[in-house]
RNA sequence: GGCCCCAUCGUCUAGUGGCCCAGGACACGGCCCUCUCAAGGCUGAAACAGGGGUUCAAAUCCCCUUGGGGCUACCA
């Protein structure tokens, strides 16, 4: 039960029904760990072998989800290796194959029960109590029965035959010894009816061809390990050591699914979250170091990532702690590198969260690059570069009138702060932060104000919001003329605000 | 229902019989810093699901109960 100290070969062999969430994911990120630590492969491998549930969205999507985490894989599809193809609907063939061989040597047999029929016998066993389960009564019909029904259009399939005594237990990497007892399977179905093999038996075929030494997959495999158990006996080959990491649950405690909102590493990555920080984040979802370590390269995770320290128990995704370790990795960033990452996202539309549209793009990157240190360590998302930032390109700021006041200040109070720092705002010089902190101090001693009350709603006046970054510096970056004139315009909203009836 | 898995603060976790009247992190509260918000520092509240054993000693081992989850498809 230690970790491997030679190569593993490990593979993430998702299936394209859906977009991969957070769990699934995060075991491809257990076998990539596993993997460049041993110096092993990481294969991917397509497991397409339902096609009715096919979708190309969902390909592509674990294909973006790989990428954008990082976790390069060393043979799969669209980079080949000695074991191809590695896309199971082209495997085709060898699955058949070992299915007939099966029926050959008496471990498995074909069967003509229609849908209809299985369905009504579950719906039989359910009425009386019974658990569900198949009945095995292919394993009665003779090869002269199965030929008429396949002539006549009907469905076979192979199914495996499970004894009907004994038990079968592996030792998982993660939990120990699990036994389960034989009499509690049903003869279950490896070759369907469109001639596509089932999961249990492809994956196997697969593993084994590709020789994968691992097989590290989510908890819920777990109960049908036993099935997985006895095609390796029949088939007369051993199986792999089994890793049965734990699933990754939503707030509600369900298995995470497309109804907890945002599950998919993508959307996080539309979100404005890094890939550096998700990754970190996840490995210490049913991982952990064994010390107080949080924050990790990947290199030291890496290097100090075991099988042996993998939880037992399953892990609720909380967003939050992702969103503080997000602002992290960004805080830790450089300057340029994070500008690189802004810049996208402020670009876009507006409609999408980026600037207004009536801001020119590209945007400037010198005058960015001297305002970034202004909200660089406020930054948790990248898609909240927009809502810190905007008012230094667009000058449709319209605050509120009963944004502007202070603590503890009433409009008349408000006015005055305005119309006094209006004044100096037109002939301060120069317009450097220092210097205007210094004037507007003193002034605030002048009108006898504390300087929170003045700088208040100077700040709502020039940015619009109760909460930006130092008032001084933003002062200097907007330039002299800029903020006068939105100091102004501030002073007419409160007059009109002041006359209204409605006040 | 049956089978299997799991069970430490709200959440992620440390803990592998004595170092634990249980440590860290997020979130939350307070204080400090401070032109606001952050960041940072200090600090507070917050957990061994329950019951039985075993043992000189149990969060740690065993059993039962309870709770949660998974599987029970010609889906993976």
């Amino acid at each position: 039960m230690t970790s491997p100290i030679s190569p593993v070969r490990v593979r993430y062999a998702p299936s394209p029904t859906g977009i991969p969430h957070i769990g699934n994911i995060r075991t491809a990120l257990f076998c990539w760990l596993l993997a460049k630590q041993t110096k092993g492969q990481f294969i991917v491998r397509i497991e397409d072998t339902d096609r009715t549930r096919y979708d190309t969205e969902a390909e592509k999507a674990i294909f973006e989800s790989l990428d954008w985490l990082g976790l390069d894989w060393d043979e799969g599809p669209g980079k080949g290796g000695p074991f191809g193809p590695y896309v199971q609907s082209e495997r085709q063939q060898t699955y058949i194959d070992a299915a007939l061989k099966l029926v050959e040597s008496g471990h498995a047999y074909f069967d003509d029960t229609t849908p209809d029929q299985l369905h009504a016998l579950r719906e039989r066993q359910r009425a009386a109590k019974q658990p569900p389960r198949y009945d095995g009564r292919g394993r009665h019909r003779s090869p002269e029965e199965i030929e008429v029904s396949r002539q006549a259009g009907s469905p076979v399939t192979i199914r495996l035959k499970v004894p009907d005594h004994g038990a079968v237990s592996f030792v998982d990497a993660v939990r120990g010894k699990i036994t389960f007892e034989l009499k509690e399977l049903d003869d279950f179905v490896i070759l369907k009816s469109d001639q596509m093999p089932t999961y249990h038996l492809a994956h196997i075929l697969d593993d084994k061809a590709m020789g994968v030494t691992h097989v590290i997959r989510g908890d819920e495999w777990i109960s049908s390990t036993p099935r997985h158990l006895l095609i390796h006996q029949a088939l007369g080959i051993e199986p792999p050591t089994y890793v049965h990491v734990p699933l990754i649950l939503g707030k509600d405690k369900a298995k995470l699914s497309k109804r907890h909102g945002a599950t998919s590493a993508l959307e996080y990555r539309d979100l404005g979250f890094l890939p550096d920080a998700v990754f970190n984040f996840m490995c210490l979802l049913g991982w952990s170091p064994g010390d107080d370590t949080e924050v990790m390269t990947r290199e030291e995770i890496v290097r100090r990532f075991s099988i042996d320290r993998i939880n037992d128990s399953p892990a609720t995704f909380d967003s939050e702690k992702l969103e503080w370790m997000n602002g992290v990795y960004i805080r830790n960033m450089d300057e340029d590198t994070l500008i690189v990452e802004l810049l996208p996202f402020m670009e876009r539309p507006e409609s999408e969260g980026g600037l207004p549209d009536s801001v020119t793009r590209p945007i400037n990157r010198a005058y960015f690059k001297r305002l970034l240190p202004l909200v660089h360590e406020r930054l948790k998302l990248l898609t909240q570069g927009t809502e810190t930032l905007d008012f230094f390109f667009a000058d449709n700021v319209n605050p509120a009138a009963e944004d502007l006041p202070g603590r503890k200040m009433d409009a008349e109070m408000t006015k005055r702060a305005l119309e006094a720092a209006l004044e100096m705002c037109k002939t301060v010089a120069p317009f450097e932060p220092e210097h205007l902190e210094a004037e507007y101090r003193s002034l605030a001693e002048k009108t006898e104000m504390k300087p929170g009350q003045l700088f208040s709603p100077i700040r709502v006046a020039i940015t619009g919001k109760a909460f930006a970054p130092p008032l001084f510096d933003t002062m200097a970056a907007i330039g002299q003329d800029r903020c006068t004139e939105r100091i102004y315009k501030a002073i007419g909203i409160l007059r009109s605000a002041g006359t209204s009836p409605a006040e």
